[in-house]
RNA sequence: GCCCUGAUGGUGUAGUGGCCUAUCAUGAAGCCCUGUCGAGGCUUCGACCCGGGUUCAAAUCCCGGUCGGGGCGCCA
């Protein structure tokens, strides 16, 4: 639950949930106003408990008939489940629930005992999924209905912990001089070619809705920005059906002048590392509730494991030899797909870098060095991956910062240099040699969660057969 | 786009031609009891994806559609 000890109280609170239970003992007898979900109701005599959920933690509040009036009481236990409410009254410790012989007693806990309610939102029942039900639902009938799955505790914990991770990840960046922008997502051409856009009108011009800002934020170094990153959306019109693709997804993208492809691997590893540190420092309760979860579906904990620095570097040329050695079929020149990052991931199984791919294989502005070439004699690049275990995270690597190559190397992959004048005008008058990467977030997110398909740690997924809610 | 697979109450499931006016759990409505606390007890409600076909008989078999799941390709 979210650490509230500083929240201010509102219109509607005078204290969050979860201020009261970690200084109830300091509050015993004071008047309180809290608001929050009901999450049981519970008794239909003389009493009632209502189990009141916030953000911020659970308690109960208790009724007694005597204590208001009498339309106040019965609205009150008649209230629905998830059903909004506001009550004020005193604050009393719990009395111990009965526990069996033998069993430690438990810590004190606190309540309400409540002198006025008001019932500020009546939920509609049956609820279309349980918040606290024993049952599993199926991933899509919880995407229909995301605004009551995220009241689950593990899956808000999970946006907990994907909220941490972008602002870990942007601390960490801004601490080696990095600054945040923000590229265009309405474009004219392709940033990259090879994937498909979507197309939509801008006003009376044909346009699409960007794939990576990959060649804005090398503009942006170009001019002059120095280090730049942004998280932001990217949109692709592939019709890929995996747990590991969405058509829109963000993206979390770096660029730096002056370096290259090691230098941003250095930036990686030392950002990821970062991001687990202080996960495991700071959010470890976090990973319990979704642990609890896991060990209620007969899952295994996940651990927030922090990577060793150096990650491994494995270049095209050893992975391929792998890949070969582990009885993977697969030539100099080829993909490394994901049956052939399963041989790969059974020697690496964390994080680990595929740098030095064949240029054949990548993108124009992918940088390369004409001495460098591989075991077959093909040209190097000195473009990058990482994967953790057989997923891809990342592809980065050193740009071309060499006009005359770049628009070489669009000839080469069957693109038109005049398209791209707008990307290759910001070379003609004094580049820096420059690399990044792009980093998908939901990717790492499932790492740490243990999440099985990225519509999981994505609130609202779009992918090839859901645009809504 | 390719291969495989599935669709039963609000939710999750059992059910492979007649034993099914369909199982169990959860839920909802109500009652009883209760300072409860995974509350408990009782009663009731609620479903075979859509269309066509085979058959004396279809939740069950066949065809088409829609939607889902798994894998692949492509990528982050």
């Amino acid at each position: 639950m979210r650490d509230s000890s500083e929240w201010h109280p509102t219109a509607f609170r005078t204290h969050t949930i979860g201020q009261i239970v970690s200084n109830g003992a300091e509050l015993i007898g004071e008047q309180v106003s809290v608001a929050g979900y009901a999450e049981t109701v519970r008794g239909r005599g003389a009493i009632a408990f209502i189990m009141l959920r916030d953000g911020t933690g659970h308690i109960q509040a208790f009724l007694k008939k005597d204590n208001m009036d009498d339309d106040t009481f019965i609205a009150v236990q008649s209230a629905s489940r998830e059903s909004t409410l506001q009550v004020t009254g005193n604050v009393a410790q719990k009395r111990p629930p009965k526990v069996a012989e033998g069993e430690p007693t438990p810590p004190p806990e606190y309540e309400i005992n409540v002198t006025g309610a008001n019932i500020l939102s009546s939920a509609e029942t049956p609820l279309p999924v349980g918040i606290i039900d024993d049952v599993n639902v199926g991933l899509d009938i919880r995407l229909d209905n995301r605004h009551l799955d995220v009241r689950r505790t593990h899956v808000n914990a999970m946006f907990q912990l994907r909220s941490r991770v972008l602002q870990y990840g942007r601390d960490y960046l801004i601490s080696e001089g990095f600054q945040e922008i923000n590229s265009p997502k309405i474009i004219a051409s392709a940033s990259e070619g090879g994937t498909n856009l979507f197309p939509m009108m801008y006003f009376d011009t044909p346009a699409f809705l960007s794939q990576s800002p990959q060649l804005y934020k090398q503009l942006a170094v170009l001019g002059g920005l120095e280090r730049v990153f942004e998280i932001g959306p990217a949109f692709r019109a592939e019709k890929h059906d995996t747990y590991r693709h969405l058509n829109e997804f963000i993206s979390f993208d770096i660029e730096g002048a002056w370096m290259n492809d090691e230098d941003v691997m250095g930036v990686q590893e030392r950002m990821i590392h970062h991001i687990w540190s202080e996960i495991a420092d700071n959010d470890q309760h976090l990973i319990d509730v979704v642990n609890e979860y896991r060990v209620s579906q007969g899952q295994e904990p996940v651990t927030v494991e922090v990577p060793e620095l150096p990650f491994p570097r494995i270049p095209y040329c050893d992975a391929i030899e792998i890949v070969q050695k582990g009885g993977g079929e697969i030539e100099w020149g080829e993909d490394i797909e994901s049956h052939h990052c399963d041989i790969i991931a059974a020697q690496y199984p964390g994080f680990h870098f595929l740098p030095r791919w064949p240029m054949s294989m990548k993108p124009f502005y992918i940088f390369h060095d004409e001495d460098e070439t591989g075991s077959t004699g093909g040209q190097l690049s000195r473009g990058f991956d990482l994967n953790y275990g057989r997923d891809e995270m990342t592809s980065g690597g050193q740009r071309e910062h060499r006009v005359d190559v770049l628009e070489q190397n669009l000839r080469n992959m069957g693109l038109e240099p005049a398209d791209f004048t707008f990307y290759t005008d910001g070379f003609r008058y004094g580049a820096p040699p420059h690399a990044g990467w792009g980093l998908g977030v939901a990717r790492l997110l499932m790492i740490l969660t243990g999440a099985g398909n990225v519509r999981e740690v994505v609130l609202f997924p779009r992918d090839r057969n859901r645009v809504t809610p």
